[in-house]
DNA sequence: TCTGGGGTCCTATTCCTA
DNA sequence: TCTGTAGGAATAGGACCC
């Protein structure tokens, strides 16, 4: 960060203005791929690529010796084997990386209680309160770096500023460089003080803040825009109507340095849902049919560990050719039955033609309500909405008691030992739990009678 | 090189109802 | 009973984030 003007690296250095800077951005380095080196020290210093190993795999973590060659998050697999073929692939372990998330969020909740995840590796922290009690803020981002070490034995970057976009930033320009030679060490705490903010931000990209994505900076870019100081110089009317009106006010006033977002310590969850990329592409209903009971049953079976059901069940299928369409319908009452799910999203998907190749097929619940489906047995016995897709049998309250004695049997046998008989193939019973297949298809070969 | 999975939010359109 | 209208809910698609 040293060669931008502006922030500058620091230890507690004594500026008024640093009190302003109560927002923390707290960011692992390459997160996946550290925890798999952490679990296996031979792996320390080599190159190693978290991910998808199927030819329609993506590259999820690696670490800084493999982005030495020009390797980052989203790469296709393929091309990030073709880069460093001596690379470690590791398909990933999402329970662990969950594990030592939870450990991370263990010690930032040591200095203060306003703590809120953005992802596994990722969160923003107020420190407001804690002053009085461990310092200004530089300093308390230092403590966090230095616990980190201690407690994970895994680096991260802190980000120190008035604002929650301004705090990313600076954990950003906090980070290690990769090189050639090896990773060249960040300064690992970057604060921006609020004289220096917009010296710090309006030289960067505007692809850099948060919200502008592909489609936005080419958007941006027919307006003339390249930096967030060009951004800023625009007038507000034009912005919004080239990217729309809520993106565009939001636009504006990031580029400005203003940002009133506050840092909240729990969200509600809004949705719940389940897809997956298939390694060849499916030309059938009757093929499609078992993977939605399949995921039907991962997302009900979490709705019901998350004590949450939803109304409106989305079914999204994307063709060879990447084109994606949703279907969604909304029930009477709100569902957690897995059972009910993937009639519904069955339902759903006889409406479309699927006979040019499914390459992705996902089952998502919205419209959450908490308190699990309780008020559900009414509308069991009530019988479907005339507009309800799913047939009248999957909602006999009979069901209930087999779905429960289901749970029971998981929770003690384990999530496979059990599950709908549309889910057993030639290699056993196949269900689906999270994490599973999350960075695309493997190289296993297709169950019986996929694929053409 | 041609892109995964789990989410959130926004926008436009269509449908329903008062 | 029919028509027009306005608002809200539902639906569909897209962009973005990590």
């Amino acid at each position: 960060m040293a060669e931008r003007p502006g922030p500058e690296p620091l230890g507690g250095q004594d500026v008024p203005d640093a009190r302003a800077c109560t927002v923390l951005h707290v960011d692992m380095d390459s997160f996946f791929a550290s925890v798999e080196v952490l679990d296996d020290p031979l792996l320390a210093g080599r190159p190693v690529i978290v991910g998808g190993a199927g030819a329609r795999g993506v590259v999820a973590s690696c670490t800084y010796e493999a982005r030495a060659y020009g390797i980052h998050s989203a790469m296709p697999s393929v091309e990030a084997r073709r880069r460093c073929p001596d690379a470690v692939f590791l398909s990933g372990r999402f329970g662990r990386y969950t594990e030592v998330s939870e450990q991370l969020h263990a010690v930032l909740r040591r200095f203060s209680p306003v703590v809120e995840g953005i992802a596994l590796d990722e969160a923003f922290l107020d420190v407001a309160g804690a002053r009085r009690l461990l310092g200004e803020p530089c300093d308390i981002a230092h403590a966090i770096r230095r616990d980190v070490r201690n407690d994970l034995h895994m680096d991260c970057a802190v980000g120190v500023a008035r604002t929650k976009v301004l705090a990313k930033l600076a954990s950003r320009a906090a980070k290690p460089v990769p090189s050639p030679s090896g990773p060249r060490p960040g300064p690992g705490v970057v604060t921006v003080l609020p004289a220096d903010e917009l010296a710090f931000l309006h030289p960067l990209p505007v692809r850099a803040l948060w919200g502008v994505g592909p489609a936005t900076a080419r958007r941006l870019e027919g307006l003339g825009v390249v930096t967030v100081g060009d951004l800023a110089r625009l007038p507000a009317d034009s912005l919004c109507r080239s990217v729309g009106e809520a993106n565009g006010r939001l636009l504006a006033a990031l580029a400005r340095g203003d940002d009133h977002r506050p840092v909240v310590p729990s969200r509600a969850v809004k949705s719940v849902g389940h897809e997956e990329t298939f390694a060849v592409d499916l030309h059938s209903h009757a093929d499609l049919h078992r993977h939605v009971v399949r995921m039907a049953d991962a997302v009900g079976t979490r709705l019901r560990e998350a004590g949450l059901g939803g109304r409106t069940v989305t079914v999204k299928v994307r063709f060879g050719d990447r084109s994606t369409i949703t279907r969604s319908h909304t029930v009477g009452a709100p569902v957690d039955s897995p059972r009910v799910l993937g009639a519904v999203a069955g339902a759903l998907l006889d409406l479309v033609e699927v006979s040019v190749g499914v390459r992705l097929l996902g089952v998502s619940v919205s419209a959450l309500v908490e308190g699990g489906a309780p008020g559900l047995q009414l509308s069991f016995e009530d019988g479907p909405a005339p507009s309800d897709p799913a047939p009248a049998d999957a909602r006999h309250p009979a069901w209930r008691e087999v779905e429960a004695a289901v749970s029971g049997i998981r929770a003690r046998y384990g999530h496979a030992s059990v599950g709908p008989a549309a889910l057993v193939g030639r290699h056993g019973l196949v269900v689906k739990q999270r994490g599973d297949t999350q960075w695309g298809p493997g190289e296993e070969l297709p169950e019986d009678g996929e694929g053409r």
